[in-house]
RNA sequence: CGGGGAGUAGCGCAGCUGGUAGCGCACAUGGUUUGGGACCAUGGGGUCACGGGUUCAAAUCCCGUCUCCCCGACCA
């Protein structure tokens, strides 16, 4: 048969697996789109519940999931708006491998740095490898064996690949799992000025992406975390699926991500903290912040929380306001860790709730918004015993003054003194100027104009595919289905044939299909199927255009063209429907 | 890792005071329908998560294990 033959396509469908497709649209009764008419079980998030009655995903174990054809499809209409644009910085492809042996994470320290959230295993002969969650490594290792003069950089390697990271918890379906698709991009300078070059054209090209992609996204200032290094940050994405949250000021303007966030400290007002002694007094409730506040009726912010720390071997107090929490990033201590309950105890002689550096010879840090306070509530270094009427300046000794705490809505804004609030979002992307944090330690020199060795200055830049296409649903979606933004759709077009019995509709339909599928995606829904069907489906999965057919319209020779977001819909000659859905068309894109 | 919930047909669920495994949707066949998840008839489909125990008898009671979902996780 003509299963090789360079022909188009055998007409008659029965023989649909002997057709040579050329393009990409499809007959839904040829198609395998499993929607799901009722509510999966378990399932409360947006993206989560669309994506799986969509039938754009399918579970396969916790944080895993397979891709069905039409989100394959939307995933690929994603990938070639990246390909596109990091292209247009004169990025160029790789495709590196996700198997890699242990010693190359030693070099970094990133084998112990991600803990549990590696994948490791031993091959046949034994030796230590992992699957790789990300790939600075393999990049720099690359970079080091490869780049050894200035006239070989700058550089900037790209690739989309699967991550693999064993997330303590999964989520949210698609949008934190342990088997994804990242876009991770790496540049390769001479100089500061060279990455910051690198950094800003994909800065740009970020918001184009995200912008094609229908994403309305808010840059902030980040932690660098485990990736190390300098200058970071991330595109957020406001949505209440999200699990970050960033402080924003609707005033000014100032956004950041929370944990980096500074804010105005301003005085507790307490008018009545005189000079009363420091007073013992016994709280026979749970430590906690909320359970000594309401037993002593004090507000929280009159608590001084203490919280023990160690830097390895050395134990460390930080002192901060009851009604805040503590940034490990702002901190700023390379490899600080809370201490266990048994060293609480046997510093200060009680548990967790009930202790603070009153009376103990131990370096403590504390919070600008401590500065000068009287009167405040803190652990007696006691079981159920508390001080209160401290004075932070008679009664200890604060080391180091320092801006340590995490804003909470209604704290001030440090430009414009407005309230700021937390927002909701869902990170997308996340750039990194690295610098020499991977290149120093895994030895990518390269040889300058004079002769001299430098380490090569390095920027990493990701985008979670996968998170992509679930933010665009948490985003785009009404109470029939998703919205998809016309560029990422699956199909742009679905031809509703609503009683294909009739054969002057079925003709029409047909006609139609032939006239269209060659221009644009389309999918015809040439199934035997009522009209509620058809078009609870094709709201469901989300194709932004619809054209109609049924026997009110096709008696007067016309059908209805009807966008998925319900602002148009009009009635146009059979004869006219391609050329007028293809207007339209033109005009979204 | 802590807390909560759940595993019975492809999906959603009932059955749980022990006594032959059920409903709706989906699926197959025939017929009637055809502008918003149709109707009638007939039919196929199960290791009741897994392992042990109690019992004449276990989806059901007891013990253990696994898996999935949700909330929380250096915040004292």
């Amino acid at each position: 048969m003509c299963l090789f033959s360079a022909d188009k396509r055998v007409s008659d469908s029965n023989n649909k697996y002997l057709e040579v497709r050329a393009d990409m649209s499809i007959r839904w009764s040829e198609s395998f789109i499993p929607t799901l008419k009722e509510q999966p079980k378990g399932v409360d998030n947006i993206s989560h519940s669309l994506s799986l009655r969509a039938g754009l995903v399918k579970p396969l174990i916790s944080g895993v999931y397979s891709y069905l054809p039409l989100g394959w499809k939307v995933l690929l209409n994603i990938i070639t708006i990246i390909r596109e644009e990091m292209n247009s910085i004169g990025a160029q492809e790789v495709a590196l491998p996700s198997l890699s042996p242990r010693d190359l994470w030693e070099r970094t320290g990133r084998w112990a740095g991600w803990g549990d959230e590696i994948f490791k295993f031993n091959d046949r002969k034994d030796r230590e490898l992992c699957l790789a969650p990300t790939h600075e490594e393999i990049i720099t290792d690359i970079a080091s064996k490869e780049l050894h003069s200035y006239k070989d950089l700058p550089q900037i390697w790209y690739q989309i690949k699967t991550k693999y990271r064993d997330e303590p918890r999964p989520r949210g379906g698609v949008l934190r799992v342990r088997e994804f698709m990242m876009k991770d991009s790496y540049s390769m300078d001479v100089d500061e000025e060279g990455v910051k070059r690198s950094y800003a054209l994909h800065r740009d090209a970020y918001i184009r992406i995200f912008t094609r992609c229908g994403l309305d996204c808010k840059i902030v200032e980040a932690p660098s975390g485990v990736m190390g290094g300098g200058l970071s940050e991330e595109f957020m994405v406001p949505s209440e699926g999200g699990e970050d949250r960033i402080i924003v000021c609707k005033k000014c303007g100032y956004q950041s991500n929370r944990e980096i966030a500074s804010y105005k400290r301003k005085k507790s007002d307490n008018a009545s903290n005189g000079s009363n002694l420091l007073t013992k007094i016994y709280t026979p409730v749970e430590g906690s912040v909320d359970k000594i506040s309401e037993f002593l009726k004090v507000p929280p912010s009159k608590l001084m929380k203490s919280l023990l720390f160690f830097n390895n071997s050395e134990p460390i107090f930080v002192l901060i306001r009851g009604d805040h929490e503590v940034s490990i990033e702002k901190l700023g201590i390379k490899g600080l860790r809370i201490a266990e309950p048994h060293e609480i105890k046997s510093i200060t002689g009680a548990e967790a709730g009930y202790v603070s550096p009153i009376g103990l010879a131990i370096r403590t840090i504390a919070d600008y918004s401590l500065q000068g306070e009287k009167g405040l509530v803190t652990g007696a270094n006691e079981n159920e015993y508390h001080f209160k009427d401290v004075d932070i300046d008679r009664d200890l000794k604060v080391n180091e003054w320092k801006d340590i705490e995490i804003p909470n809505t209604g704290d001030i804004c440090p430009n414009c003194e407005s309230p700021l609030s937390l927002e909701q979002t869902i990170e997308v992307g996340h750039i990194f100027q690295l610098g020499t944090r991977y290149s120093i330690p895994m030895v990518a020199f390269f040889l300058d104009s004079k002769g001299d060795q430098k380490p090569i200055i390095m920027g990493s830049y990701g985008i979670g595919i996968e998170r992509v296409m679930a933010t665009i649903i948490e985003t785009h979606y009404d109470s029939n289905g998703i919205l998809w933004p016309s560029e990422v759709a699956p199909y742009k077009v679905v031809i509703i044939p609503l009683n294909i019995g009739n054969p002057k509709i079925k003709e029409a339909a047909e006609e139609i299909w032939e006239n269209l599928k060659e221009k644009t995606e389309v999918i015809l829904d040439d199934r035997d199927e009522t009209a509620g069907v058809k078009f609870k489906d094709a709201q469901l999965i989300g194709i932004p255009w619809q054209i109609v057919i049924g026997e009110r319209s096709i008696s007067e020779n016309s059908v209805e063209i009807k966008s998925r977001d319900g602002k148009i819909s009009t009635s146009v000659l059979k004869a006219n429907a391609v050329s007028e859905i293809l207007k339209e068309l033109k005009v979204q894109n």
